[in-house]
DNA sequence: TATGAATGAGAATTCATTCAT
DNA sequence: AATGAATGAATTCTCATTCAT
């Protein structure tokens, strides 16, 4: 009989392992890649048996999935406060958007290696894990494109083929992270780089000019 | 020595066993994916030995290769055209934008299999690919950014950070391809959809209208 | 983390699996020389599966040198005893040589299929495996040549080119050792036919006789 | 109807081919050894295509072979002299036994990769090519014996072992041979060599000192 | 519960030989 | 007769997963 003090002391442990495990399979992932990893590299690293691994987790696929379950919560979880309140304005939606997206900025720069790994490797998994992915784009895409209609609705926005371009602007997110995270970026700070890009998203660039009350990004 | 008639049988055979052997290919990994495609299911389907495979490519790695070669290749024709003669104003602009990306879409949609390939699973090949898939992005961003270099200062747009919306735009186009091929898109024509994705870039979704001359899709 | 007790298992474990290689290794290369033995012979051999090889021997011609190393290992220590004291007369010569070659035969016998394995298929390896033994032959010719030369410095046997002589002679035992492993050797017990070779060597065969004290076999 | 004219010429290159064949056979042993000799890398240095090959030999193993058969021919041929005349006394003996090696010597000179090729990798090969080397050295040894048995019931050589004495100076000889062609014996010609081995064969290196007439090799 | 030795199904690759032309 | 493209059986080696301790 285990008191219930060793019981706690061991559940700890198990966390502390199995943390140790993702985090390992995190680096290693980053470091070569889904295919060329090996169990036995993760390990390694975390320093327990081989074994032990499956005591975690069911297979390779599963960690993976583990890491990005972990990671889509963490960034799905930033677009709460967006739902709470709609703009009511132009500058409002603007700004509202522009502060999404440097709080998604700051989640993706703390998972640099995990967001780059799921970007690149993910859709090589399997149809299966292609699909997770396609679920969580979708999502977003969704809240996007609600947005979006509401703007519309409102009348700051002109009418458009909402789904299209919600996906449009998910594309281009998706290239600049992928540019930014592999410092194929202008130096310039992140801000910069969404107030720019939300400008474009807003008035194009074949607009005489930016409206005035945009022009600078005095947003945050 | 061999007949020069049967030296030109000779060479027709073979390009005719490599040629099957990329179309098995090509068939293989957008059936499995890269990575679960074996060497055996290529040569199955191709009709010819295990061995032959190896007569003609040193590894599976390097017939993917082939294949990407063989479809960038294709793409980048298309923007020929395009150096030829620069746009003299915003409604030209706009008109030979829609026209190289219906190109684009045409050539894509003939080689939809690869494409989607490439898209989803080049990143996962190594260090290597990934290059050079990030090699062929930036050609066409540069493109892109020394038309809207043009456009700046030529007046007709605004001016802008042109090597990130040149990135955007490509994210852009990246993002619906892959909805598209996928058959993920409403099922309105393709060349709609471009027309409307042109508008946005022009735009975006925040004027107030698109001004008259650019909002039908007449443009061929 | 495993108990002090269960490492050792695990040692022992492993260097009975190992060994049990090595055996079935020695017994394959010498049924069907280096390269008709399939790694598959070795483990079904060893019943052990096919893995578990490679988890002892990064290849084939690995464990082949491995092999190779027991043996000469346990073959030069035979000639730690030879250099303590160097002998004092003819006589004296003579019988040591003789108990260095009943001592190298008893080894030799002990090793009959290691020993003619690599002395028929070694050279045919590759031409690193050559230099090793090589290094082997070598190592020996210079122990017999410093003999030779100490026997003449002491007066009991003529100058001669003792580095050619110690080839020979190292040549004499390999092609004999060869035969009697081969059991092409006339029947006599190996004894004898280690005497009557040393006398050779001592007396050639064109001497009128073999003086007295050496004529009769009663060394040890 | 072919004319004799054609039929000759045809003949004559099909056995220049074949002659080709071979050359380059032994030059592609020689270099990778038998195991690692490519067909194509034959048929390329022949200049002939792959498929020609199977018109004059059967099979990788059957050029190894007619190699062997090739040299041991040439090699054979320079004992039959020998049989013609029986030495009459010690220092005819020891003066025909050295002319015998320094003509062998010269042939072995000539096919020097030959030699070397089949020292080294003869006895890899299979059983079959192992008895067949092995035929060859008991022919020699059977010669040398005879030769042995002659001197001693001459009296001109202490009797012996003749059998095991004739085996340790193919020993002898096959081991000096090797260095040779290896070139890891002392610079000093090969005529120089082949007497200081008569006179060890003869004399042994325990005797006070070669008898004056044997002791300088102006023999030849 | 943790371990790490063992596993064996698979996968890539090679190359002597065949055979249609 | 000569060719060289095609062959596929044979072999090595890998690594996720299992399992005895």
């Amino acid at each position: 009989m285990l008191t219930d003090f060793r019981k706690q002391k061991n559940i700890q442990r198990k966390a502390q392992t199995k943390s140790r495990l993702l985090d390992s399979a995190a680096a290693a992932f980053s470091r070569a890649g889904f295919h060329k990893t090996l169990i036995s590299d993760i390990v390694a690293d975390a320093g327990v048996g081989q074994g032990t691994f499956y005591r975690y987790f069911d297979s390779k696929r599963e960690i993976f999935e583990a890491l990005f379950d972990r990671l889509t919560t963490e960034i799905m979880a930033e677009f709460t406060p967006m739902s709470s309140k709609l703009p009511g304005d132009a500058s409002e939606y603007q700004k509202s958007s522009s502060a999404l997206l440097k709080r998604l900025a700051t989640v993706v720069e703390h998972n640099r290696d995990l967001v780059l790994l799921f970007l690149r490797q993910g859709p090589s998994i399997d149809r299966d894990f292609e699909t997770r992915m396609t679920a969580v784009y979708d999502q977003i895409a969704r809240l996007a494109q609600h947005y979006l209609d509401h703007a519309s609705k409102s009348g700051f926005a002109r009418s458009c083929n909402s789904d299209l371009v919600a996906q449009a602007i998910i594309g281009m997110a998706l290239r600049l992270v992928d540019l930014w995270l592999d410092n194929r970026l202008p130096a310039s700070p992140i801000e910069d780089v969404i107030d720019e890009l939300v400008n474009f998203a807003f008035w194009g660039f074949g607009a005489d000019s930016v409206p005035q009350d945009f022009s600078k990004g005095e947003i945050r």
